[in-house]
DNA sequence: AGCACGCCGACT
DNA sequence: GTCGGCGTGCTC
């Protein structure tokens, strides 16, 4: 028999070890040994064993010809090849890397400058083979469907707008060959049945969908549309799975079982040898951002993935990304752009923007403007259900010592503590916790002042004001248990309670049809950290906010803030999107952000402060010495928060023409890095946006 | 990541 | 003299 080699990745973490090594593949395993499998091989001096991924398969001649060996040092002894070691065993227990996951893995790698060992793991949605045991259920079956819903639903015509972009998407579909979709469309417009349409169509072929949701909701409401159309032919697979559970479900798809899998960020890796088709839900969402080594774009991957195998992209929003809709909108732009600008089933619902300055010279101190007062009244009587929304859990969020005018701060991080109703201060970051003093811990004074609120106060006054409602809240303090989210949302459907707090938990995705009326408590308490998306992701939220409201009749919503003159809620009001892009891509391009420029972020941090700022000097200087761009260097700044669990952090921002140039950066940081992680006081990351 | 090799200080 | 600190380099 012919000797075979395979060149392995151990899996192992660590630049040195980030390339191939050249084994031997006993014959024996010859015939068993595919692409992708995990193998056991000895390593190192004292050949302990250790676990790799198989990425090549070759013969002699093939191996001679791999530019590859020959560049390494090590073949240039003349008996190298001789001396080669023998892969032990391969993992029988464990997944292999499909053909077309490992490809994902390298680009991955290339794209992220991520190490190899992390991008194969992140392919892998499901690690270990797992035996079924009779007890597993599918996860699929406690998703159950209301008949009389799916029965006013199925009597649902199509418009002609949403008709002639079903046409168009499969069309595109049926050359069998890569097309992007960008569907833009108001909330409640009916983005859902159109991909459900074009799902139809690629099943009717004996092709595969992936169908992408957002992290947080882990959608219901996708799952039971879906089930309701397809029954048993659809997967689901989230992070809270047991890996059994997990297993069940990628194993159904393996299969070809299942032809649908329903999942966030890593359904992304489902094992379809034959997709035709990924959707993108809420393409605009945060979790289809990675917030690990490799961090990836969703958006990106499942474009490589479909350019791979041929298949049809569609993403969707009522407030798509920026720059995504800055792409779609260049001429010959390879993404499609489908807007729907009719709701399908009501009207737009009415928003109301309550000035909370006058409401206070009126002598109205209260979170609840008098309107808001009045109308939750009205939907009360009418048995009508209310959602308030609040971006801060929590009962008062600042301690202020009127004394010495110190803010109770965490002593680990640098935010304020929040107290929550049981009597604790908690930091948000780290949870640290302790119980409330009396006294202020720096002067001893008894006269503290609280004041900020959160969810749990919002529930209080809530409480007080209406004392026949019932109220339900959502946050992470009350879904922390297994499903405590599920059944919080199961509840609020079933209508026993009337008023639901929350903070973007409740925002996301749910389609609750007896609400009339939602509220924004305090739209300018700044939803997110002070970057150049804040003001896309203020609308983002607000939009869905706003549209969560009259999803069967019409709607009503309030919004109170403070700063009226913010362009940005007038625009929410009209729902209108596209006057939002318009201002707010001037402001991007006076600005120099993306999508005119690419933004490369290095944030460091460490224990040590002084360590850490003579880093960042370096570091700068080094930057700056890469003379021979235009990139604009700023920094080192303090992040905000600028300290977490007692670590400092810094960061650097490289304002980048193009990607090749912001790459060229980031390959700076990433040797960088390689000096930070051997001095383990420093810990590096890098991105590029 | 581990582990060996190797070159300096403190010690029975 | 030698035991052991950890800085440096290698692993097919």
């Amino acid at each position: 028999m012919e000797k075979t080699f395979a060149s392995i990745i151990v899996d192992i973490t660590t630049d040195a070890l980030n390339k191939p090594f050249l084994y031997v593949v006993p014959d024996k395993f010859i015939d068993k040994i595919k692409l992708g499998d995990k193998v056991v091989f000895p390593f190192g001096k004292n050949n302990a064993d250790k676990e790799g991924f198989v990425l090549e398969l070759l013969n002699l001649e093939q191996l001679k010809e791999k530019s590859f060996y020959q560049k390494d040092a090590y073949f240039k002894k003349e008996d190298a090849i001789e001396n080669l070691k023998s892969i032990k065993a391969i993992a029988t227990n464990k997944i292999a890397v499909s053909q077309i996951l490992l490809k994902i893995a390298i680009f991955l790698c290339r794209e992220y400058s991520a190490p190899l060992p992390n991008c194969l793991k992140t392919v892998l949605p499901v690690k270990r083979i797992v035996r079924k045991n009779k007890k597993q259920v599918d996860a699929i079956s406690k998703y159950k469907i209301n008949d009389s819903e799916k029965k006013t639903r199925d009597e649902i015509q199509l418009n002609e707008e949403q008709n002639s972009v079903i046409d168009s998407i499969v069309n595109a579909y049926k050359t069998n060959e890569f097309s992007e979709h960008l569907i833009y469309g108001v909330t409640g417009s009916g983005k859902t049945e159109v991909y459900i349409k074009v799902i139809e169509e690629v099943l009717k072929d004996g092709k595969q969908v992936i169908v992408m949701i957002p992290e947080i909701a882990l959608t219901h409401q996708t799952v039971i549309r879906l089930k309701e159309k397809f029954e048993d032919n659809i997967a689901i697979i989230h992070s809270r799975m047991s890996e059994g559970d997990k297993y069940i479900q990628y194993k159904k798809c393996e299969d070809k079982e299942t032809a649908i899998l329903v999942g966030p960020r890593s359904a992304m890796f489902a094992p379809f040898e034959n997709l035709g088709l990924i959707v993108i839900d809420e393409v605009n969402d945060h979790s289809y951002k990675s917030d690990t080594v490799p961090r990836y774009n969703t958006i990106d991957v499942a474009r490589f993935r479909c350019k791979e195998q041929n298949a049809t992209l569609i993403s969707l929003s009522a407030t798509p990304n920026i720059d995504l809709y800055f792409e779609a909108n260049k001429k010959d732009s390879e993404i499609k752009l489908h807007k729907l600008s009719k709701r399908a089933n009501s009207s737009l619902p009415e928003v109301t923007i309550v000035d909370m300055k006058r409401e206070e010279k009126n002598g109205n101190k209260s979170l609840f403007s008098k309107l808001l007062i009045d109308k939750i009244n009205d939907r009360l009587e009418k048995k009508e259900q209310v959602m308030l929304y609040m971006n801060r859990r929590g009962y008062n969020t600042i301690f202020t010592c009127k004394e010495c005018g110190k803010t109770y701060k965490c002593p680990h991080c640098d935010v304020a503590l929040v107290s929550h109703f049981d009597g604790m201060l908690k930091c948000h970051y780290c949870g640290y916790e302790i119980r409330e003093p009396m006294t202020c811990p720096n002067c001893k004074s008894k006269e503290i002042e609280k004041y900020g609120m959160g969810t749990e106060k919002l529930e209080e006054m809530c409480i007080d004001l209406f004392p026949n409602a019932r109220v339900l809240r959502m946050d992470k303090d009350t879904t922390i248990e297994k499903d405590g989210h599920d059944k919080i949302v199961e509840k609020f459907r079933n209508g026993d309670a009337d008023i639901l707090i929350g903070t973007q938990m409740i925002v996301k995705g749910h389609d609750f049809p007896n609400v009339t009326l939602v509220a924004i408590m305090r739209a300018d308490l700044s939803l997110y950290s002070e970057t150049y998306r804040s003001a896309e992701d203020t609308f983002s939220l607000l939009t869905q906010c706003v549209g969560r409201s009259g999803r069967k009749v019409r709607g009503e919503s309030i919004i109170q803030c403070y700063d009226t003159d913010s362009f940005v809620y007038e625009l929410v009001r009209e729902q209108n999107f596209e006057k939002f892009y318009d201002d707010e891509i001037k402001i991007r391009k006076k600005l120099n952000y993306p999508p005119f420029k690419k933004l490369m972020t290095v944030r460091v941090g460490s224990e040590n402060e002084g360590m850490l700022s003579t880093f960042m000097k370096d570091l700068k200087t080094v930057l700056d010495n890469k003379n021979d761009t235009e990139a604009i260097i700023l920094g080192p700044t303090k992040t905000n928060p600028e300290k977490v669990k007692d670590i400092h952090f810094k960061k650097i921002i490289v304002k980048c023409n193009t990607i090749e140039e912001a790459k060229k950066y980031r390959t700076i940081c990433r040797k960088f890095k390689e000096y930070a992680d051997k001095k383990n006081y420093l810990k590096m990351i890098y991105d590029i946006e």
